[in-house]
DNA sequence: CGCGCCGATCAATCATAGCC
DNA sequence: CGGCTATGATTGATCGGCGC
């Protein structure tokens, strides 16, 4: 209910029945790093400017290491903006969060380096699992700590 | 490979159709409000309330259902005014309960 | 002026439900 | 019963807005 109101793209046809708003057009700086040439923008620019874009995550796509992991799976991780943390980041990551909620540049490095991850990627772990724990606090139950006490 | 199997803890993922009132329910929302799918925080309550899950559930849903109306473009777009149509004709599918407070964005 | 966070959303994917 | 599609849920990452 932000960004995209209402209001059909300019010269669109008129079809009372199928129009396309501009909801339908959105299309999300979706997550390429690495890659390579070609102008990230070229499909469709959705009404106005471009953004910047990718200066933010230029190699910075690590992940699959960890161990062995093969090649397939490299080639995967390096074209694809979706990391897939292994057990072990997870692990590690969810750990830390237990400990804090929250982190301070310094962790945020320190873990980072550790897990093989980029600071902003660390970042984002945390604000998601905020989100999270939130979330599952509202409804679910279970806040954060499943006291198994009882008997 | 076995890494991905991690997702395998996801027992959660026991999920089961809603029924399929409730899917007529968030249809008919979605389909009336075409022009802009985002049902606010007060709308997704209502739904939920009505549809019999959660909040969630409706937010889930809604995400689901604009990003899969959008792969299709001129597919089930086309069944989407047979809902609109639907609705026009039927006038009020559910009566009673006004819902004043259905709208997605206040403009 | 930039950075981290929040809240909502996107987009791709997983895993199962459900129909044939 | 197997295969395929529909669909609910998960999640890394983006977008806009805020506060500092």
């Amino acid at each position: 209910q932000h960004p995209g109101m209402h209001g059909i793209g300019p010269g669109q046809q008129q079809q009372p029945a199928l129009p396309t708003y501009k909801w339908m057009q959105v299309k999300r700086n979706v997550p390429k790093p690495a890659a390579s040439k070609v102008s990230p923008v070229s499909i469709a620019d959705y009404s106005s400017q471009t953004p910047n874009l990718e200066v933010q995550n230029p190699a910075t796509r690590n992940p699959c290491l960890g161990s062995n992991a093969s090649s397939l799976l490299s080639i995967n991780c390096l074209n694809t903006g979706r990391t897939n943390f292994t057990n072990k980041q997870l692990t590690e990551l969810e750990k830390e969060f237990h400990f804090n909620k929250y982190l301070t540049r310094a962790r945020r490095i320190e873990i980072a380096s550790a897990l093989q991850l980029n600071e902003t990627q660390v970042k984002i772990w945390f604000q998601n699992r905020r989100m999270k724990q939130k979330k599952r606090m509202k409804e679910g139950l279970i806040p954060p700590e499943p006291i198994i006490s009882t008997r | 490979v076995m890494i991905l199997r991690s997702r395998f803890l996801d027992a959660r993922r026991k999920r089961r159709n809603f029924s399929k009132q409730a899917s007529e329910i968030l249809n008919e929302y979605f389909y009336s409000h075409l022009s802009n799918p985002y049902p606010s925080e007060e709308a997704k309550e209502e739904l939920a309330r009505k549809c019999g899950i959660t909040v969630s559930q409706v937010s889930n849903w809604f995400g689901n259902k604009r990003i899969r109306y959008k792969k299709n473009i001129g597919k089930a777009q086309e069944e989407a005014n047979l809902y609109a149509a639907k609705k026009a004709a039927g006038a009020s599918p559910y009566s009673g309960t006004a819902t004043p407070m259905m709208s997605p964005a206040p403009q």
